[in-house]
DNA sequence: CACTAGAAAATTTTT
DNA sequence: TTTTCTAGTG
């Protein structure tokens, strides 16, 4: 089946691909292919949603031996090559802060009572669709929405939306390079401007559309996996190709999976079978945590009494602490594990959240930054309280300031010099913590750190992400924990999405997974009564429950426990 | 405008 | 419980 997709030929590809079943592979072979073929890289555009995704295939592309790479990005950046080759500029793109401090603004500007995060949450879901008129919307809404854009323009700024509006409109105009070949991953994650790009563009080009309808878990941002089924309309003629074997998880976990999503047919494992998956039931969310730090414990090999250099070759039976994640639904859940997991000394790494007065430090150096590159200067102004006037006169400096490539320190302490711009030290570490002032780039450009780095899976630690971020990777042992009801589906969310994000979590395991759940939970300050989550009715009989709390394995009582449950 | 007290909210996330 | 938001003061 594979190789059908990679080889696929004539008209249109739907690729319905379940997790684990060589996704990127089929993905990456087909550029291969194309390459092979005698298509040029010009003609040929690879669209992802993150840029992580992106480096990704350009990564397995070059080690392929590819030569030249064809063209390969999120749709954002695609957006943004289109509109800057349309108007000759390059646009200047509000990052997350920037766009809430410009809200605020908007809102104070239309005199609207409402909360700034709510309206524009709903205006930036609007905008992210064809087929509503902003019209028909309630005055609250059209008067922030109009002081808002007013204000965009007036700096000459734009938002992510309003980038991709744009390319729709150039892209519906006719009026741009032609391609040949159009391959989307994730299709399942598209939004409805997306869409119409990637419909649009097929009208002239091949398309080739990847994805999993069951793990679409981005409906709250505007996606939708009904654009899977809609495409066989859309793009005709089409062929569909669904890869029905999967080579990262055991059967036992596909078919445990499958019954969660009311799937007839699972995925056929390709893996030797192995694999078990075990269910516990904790009295609160400390004998939890502390249960699954214990087991980690027990599987690493007994870190707390092993030396540490013995760490790093698992002898047999035992894991490297780097096989192992434990995901959570929201980042809240994750406080009790860490405090855990720190007592017994299990190294672990969470993805770095940054603090609103991080976040603010860091506008304040971007500001200053861009400033100096010379883009949307009247914005970027008018957020440092600078004179426009007295900026004019110092243009001499500012060219010389984006050129030079100053370090973090020496660009900030010119501005302190000539701006009188201030900035507590505590602001500026923070700075020089996250940013970096890129070296490669030209013009230069800010770097955050992270981004760069990445998590880097080869330090022995235990990863702790949530459910979404955990999407596309795999680890030999999975927990999820605080499976509860509440928080799995969380409060008044989307049931089905949260099926489908338990859908995802599971099937990160190649081997062995746990889930957790636990009878009460301090959330917020308050405890709140939970329990298993409703999602786990139904497909208890693939588990093998843990005996409550002293994390030994209930060996004679399976059947009294499992009652028990629910 | 900068600061702050008191109120209100608190997922999930990328660009 | 902790963080974020916002209106109101200085």
């Amino acid at each position: 089946m594979q190789e059908e997709a990679v080889t696929s030929d004539g008209c249109h590809l739907l690729i319905v691909a379940g997790p684990g079943t060589g996704k990127t592979m089929v993905l990456v072979s087909r550029i291969l292919f194309l390459l092979k073929r005698g298509e040029k890289p010009e003609n040929i555009l690879a669209v992802t949603f993150t840029n992580k995704a992106a480096s990704e295939i350009r990564r397995r592309l070059s080690r392929a031996g590819a030569g030249r790479l064809p063209r390969i990005g999120t749709f954002h950046s695609w957006a943004y090559g289109l509109v800057s080759e349309k108007t000759g500029t390059r646009p200047y793109v509000l990052c997350e802060r920037e766009q809430m401090d410009l809200l605020r603004e908007a809102r104070q500007g239309a005199g609207i009572k409402a909360g700034a995060k709510d309206i524009f949450q709903r205006l930036s879901l609007l905008k992210q669709r064809v087929d509503v008129r902003l019209v028909d919307q309630d005055q609250d809404l059209l008067a922030f929405s109009e002081e808002y854009h007013r204000l965009l323009k007036k700096y000459g700024v734009w938002d992510y939306d309003d980038l991709l509006l744009k390319a729709l409109k150039i892209i519906e105009s006719g009026d741009y390079a032609c391609l040949k070949h159009v391959l989307v991953d994730e299709f399942q994650d598209v939004n409805p401007v997306q869409y119409r790009l990637v419909e649009l563009t097929g009208r002239r080009a091949r398309v080739t559309a990847i994805g999993d309808p069951n793990q679409s878990i981005y409906g709250f941002r505007g996606a939708s996996p009904s654009y899977m089924e809609r495409c066989k309309e859309d793009l005709r003629p089409v062929s569909i190709i669904k890869l029905n074997v999967a080579y990262r998880c055991p059967q036992k976990v596909l078919d445990t999976a499958a019954s969660l999503m009311g799937v007839k047919r699972p995925l056929v494992s390709a893996r030797p079978q192995s694999g078990h998956i075990r269910f516990g039931l904790f009295e609160n969310e400390q004998r939890e945590a502390n249960w699954i730090a214990t087991e980690i414990d027990r599987m690493a090999g007994g870190l707390s009494f092993e030396s540490f250099n013995m760490r790093n070759q698992a002898s047999f039976g035992e894991r490297s602490l780097s096989d192992i994640c434990i995901l959570y639904r929201a980042k809240v859940l994750s406080a009790p594990i860490e405090a855990a997991l720190s007592r017994r000394g299990i190294p672990f790494h969470v993805p770095v959240r940054l603090s609103g007065t991080e976040q603010k430090a860091i506008t304040l150096f971007r500001h200053l930054f861009e400033f100096s590159t010379g883009r949307a200067m009247d914005y970027h102004l008018s957020r440092l309280g600078i004179k426009t006037e007295e900026a004019r006169r110092l243009s001499s400096f500012l060219e010389g300031v984006a050129q030079k490539r100053h370090s973090e320190d020496k660009f900030l302490e010119s501005f302190r010099q000539v701006f009188h711009v201030e900035m507590t030290e505590e602001e500026a570490s923070m700075i020089r913590k996250h940013i970096r002032i890129s070296e490669n780039d030209v013009p230069a450009s800010l770097i955050f750190k992270e981004e760069q780095d990445g998590v880097d899976f080869s330090v022995e630690a235990v990863t702790l992400m949530t459910l979404h971020a955990s999407k596309g990777l795999e680890f030999p042992v999975v927990f999820l924990a605080g499976v509860d009801r509440e928080i799995m589906p969380w409060k008044e969310t989307d049931k089905e999405e949260e099926r489908r994000l338990l859908f995802v979590g599971m099937t990160r395991s190649s081997d062995r997974l746990f889930i957790t759940s636990s009878r009460n939970r301090r959330l917020y300050g308050k405890r709140v009564r939970t329990g298993p989550s409703p999602f786990l009715k139904g497909i208890e009989a693939f588990f093998s429950p843990v005996k409550l709390g002293t994390g030994r394995p209930a060996k004679k009582s399976i059947r009294r426990k499992q009652k028990n449950l629910f």
